[in-house]
DNA sequence: TCCCATGTTCGGTATAGCCGAACAGCGTTT
DNA sequence: AAACGCTGTTCGGCTATACCGAACATGGGA
């Protein structure tokens, strides 16, 4: 086999187990397919698996209630399994900065009627570990363990903002920096400087450079020994005035992080730009 | 979580991948560990598998986000990865009923200072879909994804009352009940009377029955067409004086299980007792 | 009704998953 | 400090087993 369609490249090929790693590309798939489900064939061709080899995984995934399955014997739908919302939910209740920012992120969305998220920092991304979507507005993709791209995102910047220069460099310059719309910066010298900036002022701006028409604005959460614990967000769609309000945005944003932070009983960042231990 | 670790009996022992089911299990492992993570060689014993199987079913997993590593590489500690999350979260996403349910659940907490959720009925169990945490209160096990035992929950009652009679004694009658606690009714007869007193009255309570001296009431949601698209449940501790106020609070649940069956476009049951879809 | 595409079942074979053992680091203990 | 004990990592090798191809069964659509 020459090449995997989903492989992303790891140190080591060997000391793995493949059939493992082709359940959860499915798994993965099946995911990508949303409400409606998919079906076995179409699986089977997408993971170019043989059709007996995909039903033994599914079979397997079905038994362990990783996959639910829907519908008659003959054209029989899969979805993800409510497994995976268990352990998934383990994943969030083992981070306190979720318990804490919650319900002033609530407070927050209300405020403002913006969409909002907290998010961490892993492996050189931020992820969203907690979001309060706004009312009635337009459903933003904030799913909970989404990546999102340190360079063009709020919380990302604001993250990255604390790091110590030469890692926050590093990450930057890991891989390529994808361009999401024509308003992404994917230099690196220039987003350093942007870090600066965003370190100083104390919130980091997304101005659609991740989604067209969607402007967010990012700010640290710091614990009780002042490193970073994580970054909260607003995101709304850009609106005239947008650059007017932007200021007294932030000022909200960074009222409700500090007031996360003293949740968790810290008061403000070290100045030394310290951060946690990964 | 009661029993399971390895084998639950599916129907076909055949036509399942016996490496992707070890790997599940050892996902179910970590899981169990909670916060602090689970090791290498503890992994290895407790699913009595060499620690060179355990390594490499761990880098799949790991490669794929399913567990996250931390600490250096002696005493590594894993724990699970955020692509559960991220999985989990679409699970959930993809019912309407949460939705709806949430908003109205925050405000029956913040009235009543109980625990809510909201639950759904999936293969003869309860499955909690959705939880808003009282304040400050004690914490239950209400994680999202949780099975409750149909015959000593409030969610799970409230669920098989709105079944035809003959599919919610199946239910009852499929494998040994469970005893959680000295209130914990197993006689299928007395819970099959308990479900018609449920149906007329509205509400279904969980006196004790799962968790010694935790009390529980719910009621069920209806959507557009009559037919039950969930339950939802308010918990907390049982105190005295609870005989007495537990029909105000039926009312209040009740109550507010009918805004969130109004909110789906449905107004009530459906007399005949219909139910939705498999 | 036929037909097509789907899910299910079945041997056979080469693969790859598992084991045991040996190696290599770090923490702890005497 | 040095030896120990435990950890995680790497390595051949055997054989279980995961995959394939094909045949069967089953329902939906025209």
């Amino acid at each position: 086999m020459p090449e995997r369609s989903g492989g992303q490249a790891g140190k080591s090929e060997r000391y793995r187990v493949q059939s493992l790693g082709r359940a959860l590309d499915l798994l993965e798939d099946i995911g990508r397919r949303g409400r409606e489900g998919a079906r076995l064939s179409d699986l089977a061709r997408g993971q170019s698996l043989s059709k007996a080899a995909t039903y033994a995984i599914l079979q397997t995934l079905l038994a362990h209630g990783f996959v639910a399955d829907e519908g008659a014997s003959i054209n029989r739908r899969y979805r993800l399994g409510f497994s995976l919302a268990r352990l998934g939910d383990l994943v969030i209740a083992n981070i306190a900065l979720v318990d804490a920012a919650l319900p002033i992120l609530r407070e927050l969305t209300a405020e403002l009627g913006l969409t909002s998220r907290v998010a961490i920092l892993d492996d050189g991304y931020a992820v969203v570990v907690g979001r309060v979507d706004a009312p009635g507005a337009v459903r933003f993709d904030a799913a909970l363990g989404r990546r999102e791209l340190p360079h063009c995102s709020a919380v990302g910047k604001a993250l990255l903002s604390r790091l110590p220069p030469d890692e926050a460099r590093a990450i930057l310059s890991r891989d390529e920096l994808p361009v999401r719309t024509p308003h992404t910066n994917t230099d690196t010298a220039s987003l350093m400087a942007e870090l600066a900036l965003t370190a100083r002022r104390g919130y980091a701006v997304d101005d659609e450079e991740d989604t067209e028409g969607v402007a967010c604005i990012g700010c640290c959460v710091f614990d009780r020994t002042g490193s970073v614990a994580g970054a909260i967000s607003a995101t709304g769609l850009k609106q005239r005035g947008w650059a007017k309000r932007r200021e007294a945005l932030a000022r909200t944003i960074a009222h409700h992080a500090a007031r996360i932070s003293r949740s968790l009983g810290g008061s403000g960042p070290e100045p030394g730009g310290s951060r946690r231990a990964s």
